[in-house]
DNA sequence: CTCCCGATTGACTGGTCAATCAACCGGAGG
DNA sequence: CCTCCGGTTGATTGACCAGTCAATCGGGAG
């Protein structure tokens, strides 16, 4: 039992997959692609998952559920609604940066294809507006947020954003290279919370 | 030539696609279906079209180079910055509670399935974001906006919030009910425009 | 009435994969 | 040395579906 390193295959065949899902996307890459990549056989994918599909639910359960921990976390810990939205971004493009191909995989083929993945996931990925809109209300009830946006398209349209601008680095609509990842994301949480506050 | 009503085959075939494409997702629709649904035979999509993927790609166009010109006319046509992305603002909000069926699958099967329709037209989806920057330039130009935010920044936290929004009612995140489509984009056009003023 | 041609039909083909499964390997335990 | 068993292999199967194509229809021109 538990021999000292198992080269754990069925991580290997997740982050093999993670590549693969960000190179060709999901609809495009053969079981047989993530298998070559985790240099194990075909079969072996189908031990450790039931399923390609089950790969990809894997993979946006793992990251998702850190985002829903870091959104609590921020709420609980940081003092102004300022800093707990600030802090949610900070974790969002921080995601990116250290595993910008995971972002990628989780926005393309989960997060934005709401026909597919997004239908099986709706439940999580609305939990997670759900817990921006709370931030948003407590900032209107303590009269640091204007009260006459619904928190809901406020949460809307604060992870619209952030989401669309790195779907802006992802596929190159924003040149990465002139880009300072935390500048982006100061100005965009100044803009929006400057647009929040009353009058 | 021209007979009175020559039942436009052509155009039956693609409104069909319009609904099966919203309802079942482009993967997922078989040509067959659009067939069964515009009531023609099978093969007669092939007569008009070249491929499934044509027919796609048409529905985009159509409806994309209408927005394309909605942008430049709102630049030309408003007086303030904040009136010319009211103006933006108002045309997608319209087009969408024109044509829900339409926007859902030009939403979720083009402007955000980047790994697939969207990379083959990431260049005219670009240019909406390029015009929607430009406005927000100018504004930046005569003072009305701070200078501090990169416009394409701006464009595009602007247009993923609309789009976040709309993908909201598209799959029941946001309750349709008790949504004035008007007031939403009031108040999303307020807090950007306020978020982008000086100080 | 006949010819012609574009519109229309739908059976059929070819290729692609997801998923299955029987066989194989190697170490632990007896 | 043998047995057992979970991990591992990869060839095979079965389903699915985009795109082809030969045949048919129908109306206008001669």
């Amino acid at each position: 039992m538990a021999q000292a390193p198992p080269a754990d295959k069925r991580r290997l065949i997740l982050d093999a997959a993670i590549r693969v899902f960000a190179r060709q996307g999901f609809h495009a890459t053969r079981v047989s692609d993530i298998a070559d990549e985790a240099g194990v056989a075909y079969g072996l994918v189908y031990h450790y998952f039931k399923s390609k599909d089950e790969v990809l639910n894997e993979l946006f359960i793992e990251r998702w559920s850190l985002l829903l921990v870091a959104i609590e976390e921020a709420d609980k810990t940081a003092a102004s609604p300022r800093e707990k939205l600030a802090a949610v971004a900070t974790f969002i493009f921080d995601s990116y940066r250290h595993d910008p191909e995971l972002m990628k995989v989780i926005i393309v083929e989960v997060t934005r294809a709401a026909n597919s993945f997004g239908q099986t996931h709706l439940e999580e990925i609305r939990r997670a507006y759900e817990s921006i809109a709370k931030i948003v209300a407590d900032g209107q009830g303590s009269g640091t947020f204007r009260g006459d946006v619904a928190p809901m398209f406020a949460s809307l349209a604060f992870y619209g954003a952030i989401e669309q601008l790195l779907s802006g680095w992802i596929f190159g609509t924003i040149p990465a290279s002139d880009t300072d990842f935390d500048e982006a994301r100061d100005l965009l949480v100044t803009t929006i919370c400057d647009g929040l506050e009353p009058r």
